[in-house]
DNA sequence: CGTCGGGTTGAGGGTGATCAAAGTTTGTGG
DNA sequence: CCACAAACTTTGATCACCCTCAACCCGACG
């Protein structure tokens, strides 16, 4: 199955698995779904009983607060699986949608349990995928409170499209990347009017072209250096190091 | 030994752990150290080789963008072990310092991956810390990214509150804050001078009072309702919920 | 052909940054 | 225990980044 194999793939990355271990994912029983754009997946006080992977398309981690504003804390890509925490952490605590229409793998937590429990090396790499989750939102931490916009944007391009490459979906410096500039400030803390503002500069200065679903890096060295990127936080061996000199 | 005790008391409220696998925690070697205020624990970039809990004191995490600011990531306070994904992320990607003056009980990897592999139910609780720790990161977005300056601030020292209290060092609505309003803004991303203006403010509506190394709460519910504090985030069944309607 | 979501543009305003300087507390060495 | 330095707090003034509001445009779709 195709949706296993993403998984493995990733695993196998994150702690050496044995031939046991693979089988034992494989066998994982998976219920694939397909999903509209902009559908929720769970929300905020919810109390899931599987978690899912993406198999296709984008997901989006989101919070709203009391003032009503929401805030995206997270995208998610083929072969994450937003919800992970679901499994220890009852009550979900943000919600979850799909961005693009997507394809979705259901993996009920009673399922998931029984493979920690049996294969400590499937437990350890899935707990490790929750540890470069924090790391990615520490990082997004950072991009919020330290980076002026046009910095934020750029730091948010390149993350992604090292994400994608990772994965194969990102060649060319192209990658699909389907929503508004209204979410795209949601993602940044932005208004919607100064992210068409910031885009309009990033496209002038000929480093990226941001449209309303795909994104084409114009100038990649560029973009890491205003984004002041530094790949280390991704903790991802797929992804060639990164490091851009400060400017002092 | 009350180091141990501390973390045992923690992980006993992340999973149901049994006589053998409270007794493998106990069994830990630890190498307690007393540390000065405001020294460096380990560096973006190091490759730690055991981890630390907090026995006495305050640790933060931070990390400084290519710009040379500085963000704070979070607080964390006795029982918690801030470094605990450098088990499976080798490279460290924060720095890691005392606030106060601390003591420190140091576990090598070695020791804590045999635990790991021998004991899966103490495995599952040290997996679910590190969980929380991500849904408090979570928040800390939401907060920086959505609330203005005086709300941020209540929402710390709420946060704070909690959890200083779910562990017993929050009593009366008071508890040790060692830390200047130049740090207090790197936490919240706002510059000193703002912070300065923001808890006159707070003190002048008599709602908290924070000094140099000092929380006084005068006003609990009032500094909830500022902050749009909600409980379920901490994850912590020692505190009791805490949900401020929408003000709509 | 009208509507609707999304993109674009302009004008004005506010939150909080930056700069500068005066107090105040803390700490350290004599 | 005092003297002095260093770090921290406080206050005022100015300014920038980005927000909000408002209008208009455009293409998609019924």
């Amino acid at each position: 199955m195709q949706s296993a194999n993403l998984l493995v793939r990733k695993l196998q990355l994150m702690a050496p698995l044995d031939a046991a271990d693979i089988a034992a994912v494989e066998a994982l029983p998976m219920r694939l779904k397909e999903m509209k754009a902009r559908t929720p997946i769970a929300n905020e006080g919810n109390h899931p009983r599987e978690c899912c992977t993406v198999v296709r398309g984008m997901v989006v981690r989101s919070k709203v607060a009391e003032s009503g504003k929401r805030q995206i804390l997270s995208f998610h890509i083929p072969g994450d699986v937003p919800d992970l925490e679901s499994l220890f952490l009852a009550e979900l605590d943000h919600d979850l949608s799909t961005l693009s229409t997507a394809i979705l793998a259901f993996v009920s937590h009673q399922d998931l349990l029984d493979v920690i429990r049996s294969r400590p090396m499937v437990a350890q790499a899935l707990w490790k995928c929750t540890l470069i989750d924090a790391a990615i939102l520490r990082e997004w931490i950072i991009n919020l409170a330290l980076r002026p916009a046009v910095a934020r944007m750029a730091h948010l391009i390149a993350e992604l499209h090292y994400r994608m490459a990772a994965v194969g979906l990102s060649s060319e410096n192209q990658f699909d990347f389907p929503l508004s500039q209204a979410r795209l400030g949601e993602a940044l803390g932005i208004s919607t009017v100064h992210v068409n503002r910031v885009l309009q500069e990033l496209r002038g200065a000929d480093v990226v072209d941001i449209r309303s679903n795909r994104v084409t890096i114009t100038d990649l060295s560029t973009l890491n250096k205003m984004a002041g990127f530094n790949s280390v936080y991704l903790h991802d061996p797929r992804v060639q190091p990164v490091m851009v000199p400060d400017p002092s």
